[in-house]
DNA sequence: AAGCTTTCGCTACGAGTCGTAGCGTATATG
DNA sequence: CATATACGCTACGACTCGTAGCGAAAGCTT
């Protein structure tokens, strides 16, 4: 998040009001959305100066960043002894989690923002995108052991595969859930799954 | 776009405007991107006072989802005489389009705004999202034709064949090219399709 | 041609946010 | 105690917003 490098010489700053500040602008996106989000708003329910705000952060939206990015930690893959299974569980949580008012808006505003800034992206990429692979090489690790899929003969190869479902995945619910705005039901999810199952074994034929 | 119910009275509004408005707020958004994106601006490239913009549009919401729109008129579905180069025109196309500049600077931070506002959320759909499925069901048609594709059998599930595989192709093509800011590469292209193929002749079998 | 109606360009305005600077105070280290 | 940094507070110029008011331009109607 900030530094935290050489134990430095004078007051320290307050852990307590960084997780006061990021949890006011989770309240303050979920309350206002992104539009409405103002760093004085943050500030006062935070309980701090705008300054303070300014001094940890070099603006809002990497301050968004760090306030979303804690959301994504509690998504996790469940061994629950079937590729579909495991599939649906997960596209489940990930739904939900874009379900909530924060997320709605902070993520797509975030991902235009980043469009025009690199940095940005890249952050973006570093702390929200790129740690959720962990979930399809956990569910591909899970389903190799129960022999639903052959193992994998290129690490290269694989590495592709693990990209381009990840791809499909997230870019599917994000734009059924963010763009749409329509609720994830189980009957869209199973549809969904059965759209990735026949390749996911089938893609190796090539 | 705007209303042209009656023909009413006094001076009629100049058609040339509305074109050289859009045009600008284009441009504008190619140059400075949304958040640089000013009334006065878009105003004073169109070689128009800014009253007359409010006097159009009601916000700046509605001025880009009309700027950006037309943008999307020139996807078409060319029969290749297959189902997979079909596909990957298509996607070629679509992601060729989403990397324009304008496109990058308007259509995640609409899909932004659209969280909050259920009517501009509608007016996104109407006239940028939900044309674009004719796309996937003169794909479909054309593979039935050739015998590439089983014929509906329910119309119903046709449709929401139909809907999620069009949700799957924009979802995985914004994320990609929108979110990642990756381009879309024919190998990429390619890879998804055979992701894509499978399921599109296995989905009638549950 | 005369008259009516609507649009247009221009200017000005209050409101709101931005990000920064300055100050005195609080809280840590050596 | 001296030093160094963080903190809260206030104030500030700059910017954009969306609106109101005005006189002039442009088309339709009789």
């Amino acid at each position: 998040m900030t530094e935290l490098t050489t134990p430095r010489r004078g007051r320290p700053r307050s852990a307590d009001a960084d997780l006061a500040i990021l949890a006011a602008t989770r309240a303050a996106l979920a309350e206002h959305g992104w539009g409405g989000l103002t760093m004085g708003d943050v500030a006062t329910r935070a309980g701090v100066a705008k300054t303070t705000l300014y001094r940890r952060w070099p603006s809002r939206n990497e301050l968004v960043v760090d306030a979303v990015a804690v959301l994504f930690d509690d998504l996790e893959m469940i061994d629950l002894g079937s590729l579909r299974a495991d599939i649906e569980a997960v596209v489940q949580q990930f739904a939900d989690l874009l379900a909530l008012p924060e997320s709605q808006a902070a993520l797509l505003a975030l991902f235009a923002e980043a469009t025009r800034d690199p940095a940005l992206r890249q952050r973006v990429r570093e702390a929200i995108i790129d740690p959720q692979k962990r979930l399809v090489h956990q569910g591909r690790a899970a389903a190799q052991a129960r022999g639903e899929l052959p193992p994998d003969a290129d690490p290269e190869v694989a590495a592709q595969d693990v990209d381009i479902i990840f791809d499909t995945i997230a870019g599917a619910v994000e734009h059924r859930v963010l763009v749409l705005g329509a609720c994830a039901d189980p009957q869209w999810i199973s549809r969904f799954t059965t759209l990735l199952l026949a390749p996911l074994t089938a893609l190796h034929q090539d």
